[in-house]
DNA sequence: CGTGGGTTTGACCACCATCAATGCACGTGG
DNA sequence: CCACGTGCATTGATGGTGGTCAAACCCACG
């Protein structure tokens, strides 16, 4: 079954009209785990702004192979269109709110100025982390890019343990094998390899406490041994 | 030594203003092979769109392993900034000439907003076609890479040849194998695999000419035997 | 308890990297 | 015009990293 991306009331969404005080009615969605918020070339007429939650964007080859593009995380956005069409597939990993913005917020100057640029610039810092990305594919070792990918989702989402960094992870070791290019087996056994080196423990395993963060950096940048 | 990105007049850089007949003048620059156009973390604040020649667009990592981003061919818009700074070097692989664009045009739609809608669509087409790069880099074989940006090419820039399509090559082994995630000998022997299975043939070391696009395209996707 | 999805671990192997030698085209100077 | 040097490409031999296949494990469910 397939799931309409339209802001509009069934079982995978709930709309929220936020009346606004000063400003423009802003709509919010939330959607469940699981549930997809767009297809690729479905036609790309919203653009959505993580509010809270995570998102999994994704693309799949005709065989299987998939490879996530990216995870949307809280002030992330998500959606550019190209040629009117989506890209990727999108759906979301925990139960996720978006603001919802259209297309025309983006490609139209005409409407609210600081929203047109606002997306704009979210456009322009997704084409950097994109680069970042195509590094770790590109040209890192297994344990790089998974040092690499802990070491981001610490800065963005870490949060503080007594003096260390907590992780939450939402996604499947399968989900961050797509991600860094990698199979599962091989991202289970690079995390026991940073346990057992102890620069992270695994509370559960979703849950990872980042114990030497220098040491995890500086494996991402390749300042092995 | 490093060459500054602005537009005046020096060694690297020759500066045309075009008069245009009916709207406002446009200025173009024209940059030697081998010539950076600009650095990373230099200041943004200009943004190129290739009107004839070739970029390479670079990263590189401390220990000097690269990536190549993208080349740029005549009708790709690079440069597009992040917090105010290029994130990639970038520089020429045959002489190259450039239209010359303010960062204003992008970030403001006060100028030109035919111009400021036109660098917005090359920024939303810059992140869809990055979409292709990733599944390549992340999830596809030696051959599947090159049968891939060999197809592309082809679509791209490729000149009939009689029947049959051929594609000039102004990068090195090195340069693609950068973009591919592979090494320059791997790149050598999948170009003789598929040169022996008749499905390219090989003019000069820099000319290829595709003999049987249908069987490459189908590699490309993973139709494998 | 029992079932099942996800994770971990192990054994083995393939693909691609690495190291090394050779080939080839081109430019430069004798 | 040839000898040489240089940079890039090709080819070969070998090895390591990460993939594949398979089994065991661990919880969270019912």
């Amino acid at each position: 079954m397939y799931v309409t991306a339209s802001p509009s009331i069934n079982d995978d969404f709930i709309v929220v009209r936020t009346p606004q005080p000063s400003i423009a009615k802003q709509t919010t969605i939330t959607i469940k785990p699981g549930k997809h918020l767009f297809l690729e070339d479905d036609p790309a007429d919203l653009i959505y702004e993580v509010a809270s939650g995570v998102l999994r964007l994704t693309r799949i080859m005709e065989d299987g192979r998939r490879q996530v593009i990216a995870f949307g995380y809280p002030g992330d956005t998500v959606g550019f269109p190209s040629n009117g069409h989506y890209h990727t597939d999108c759906d979301a990993l925990v139960p996720t709110t978006l603001i919802v913005h259209r297309r025309s917020d983006l490609e139209s100057a005409k409407g609210d100025p600081d929203l047109h640029l606002r997306l704009l610039r979210a456009a322009l810092r997704e084409i950097s982390g994109m680069q970042d990305h195509f590094m770790m594919l590109g040209r890192k070792s297994s344990i790089e890019k998974l040092a690499s990918f802990l070491t981001v989702l610490s800065t963005r989402v870490g949060e503080p343990l007594g003096e260390l960094t907590q992780i939450a992870l939402p996604m499947t070791r399968a989900d961050i094998a797509d991600f860094l290019g990698l199979t599962t087996e091989t991202i289970s056994r690079t995390f026991t390899q940073l346990r057992k080196s102890q620069i992270i423990a695994i509370d559960h395993v979703n849950t990872v406490i980042i114990l030497k963060p220098v040491a995890l950096r500086a494996i991402a940048q390749g300042d092995n041994d």
